[in-house]
DNA sequence: GGCGTTGTTGTGCAAGTGTATAAATAGCCT
DNA sequence: AGGCTATTTATACACTTGCACAACAACGCC
């Protein structure tokens, strides 16, 4: 009787994702408070000891869950930025798009983002990890933007360029909030409906030319026809 | 010897308003976590045992903490809407800018904001009370917007003025994140400006007319002069 | 099959947790 | 001044927490 529970041996990589997944569960269900080493464990089905097999301490296992949950956000938002074949223009919108819907808007993800982040005041590795995160977001719709406005025919300068990446990153930043706290307030595509159109307002980008739905057109010198 | 500590008999608010402001503090330093009773009741002056004598429990002060923060922060985000002698324009561009400088940006705030937020998936009453301030806040945004709107002689039907409320609450909000977290890399009054100009854009305001600087204009018929 | 390595378990422990409760005393009323 | 009462302190308690460590057994290797 009492027998010793039966246990599998598991590759390193797989167990330490395993309990970072656990992590990230636990903190998104009871937040920091109720991720326990015990709790963790059992949702990794280990048992608590085994975490500090694989990890210094509680603290150093947060910090990779944080880091692995800041890396999954970040490479999906920009996966929607990779679109070949597709005008500037397009590929903005399909960014706006796909930042401003499942599975990037959620709340589950929301919770463990302001969780984290709101040590990020008193934990100065957090706060690094963010500014990182954010600039590299920003860095990215900016070079969109200055695409956008090169099929323009404007020619905005370094300022102008950064004050819209900022806007732009504020815009998806805020409806991305929105959705995730209150999503069944806005109907199937709403929030990306209005945040296209922010963005283009911002932008002071009109109504779309058929000459748009035209992929990577030729920078012909036909002069200012379709200037303002 | 081992004497027995000094004490002074407060009154009962002000012992409330002091251990709720302990906790937001105690919070707002180490998180949920390091909100303990005997750490709250440090940062008060008192002991451990006395936090029971005002609260039923430590949960209930946790909630009237977080009350407490939010009826300060959407009151002070209201306020700067009631000035009076103001075109509904110029009260609009006071209220972003309000919205984007100290005391609203503030890192404190922000860190208390997004602990407590991140518990609002699992904690039904923290929603409720978001979604409530959320609501009221964005309201307010709306009944601007109509406003300002009216004095340009437009007329845009709901789904119009929600959409505007909507997307100049993201906005707001997501300059507000960038502020806090990461104030030092605008220089002073950039975020303000970056939002008058975002929402603008979104408002398809062009620039401001000299007459625009008058306060109340009553509404004369002139005609469209003014238009697009 | 036997054996060694090491991933994994189980137990123990000191520090810290929220709460209950008795003892003390500050401040008001007469 | 003296007593009443409710505020405040202090102590106790059951429970949880992160971590240390020894025993164990799964798996690769011979």
């Amino acid at each position: 009787m009492n027998a010793r529970r039966k246990f599998r041996r598991e590759g390193e990589e797989r167990r330490r994702q395993d309990l970072i997944d656990a992590t990230l569960d636990s903190v998104a269900e009871h937040g920091l408070q109720g991720a326990t080493v015990r709790t963790i464990a059992l949702r990794a089905g280990v048992t608590a000891g085994l975490i500090r097999h694989y990890f210094p301490g509680k603290e150093d296992l947060l910090q990779e869950a944080y880091a692995a949950l800041m890396g999954r956000m970040t490479e999906q938002a920009k996966a929607a930025l990779v679109m070949e074949d597709a005008s500037p223009r397009q590929r903005l919108a399909a960014f706006v798009t796909a930042n401003l819907n499942a599975p990037i808007i959620d709340q589950r993800v929301f919770s463990l983002w302001a969780t984290f982040i709101g040590r990020a005041g008193a934990d100065p590795s957090l706060a690094r990890a963010h500014r990182e995160g954010y600039l590299g977001f920003r860095n990215q719709v900016e070079a969109v933007v200055a695409e956008v406005l090169a099929a323009e025919r404007r020619e905005p300068d370094a300022a102008e360029l950064r004050r819209h990446a900022i806007a732009i990153n504020a815009i998806i930043d805020g409806l991305w909030i929105e959705g995730c706290l209150a999503g069944e307030m806005f109907s199937q595509g709403e929030l990306a409906a209005i945040g296209i159109k922010a963005v283009e307002a911002e932008l002071g980008l009109g109504p779309l030319e058929p000459d748009d739905f035209r992929s990577n057109r030729p920078e012909s010198e036909s002069g200012s026809k379709s200037k303002r």
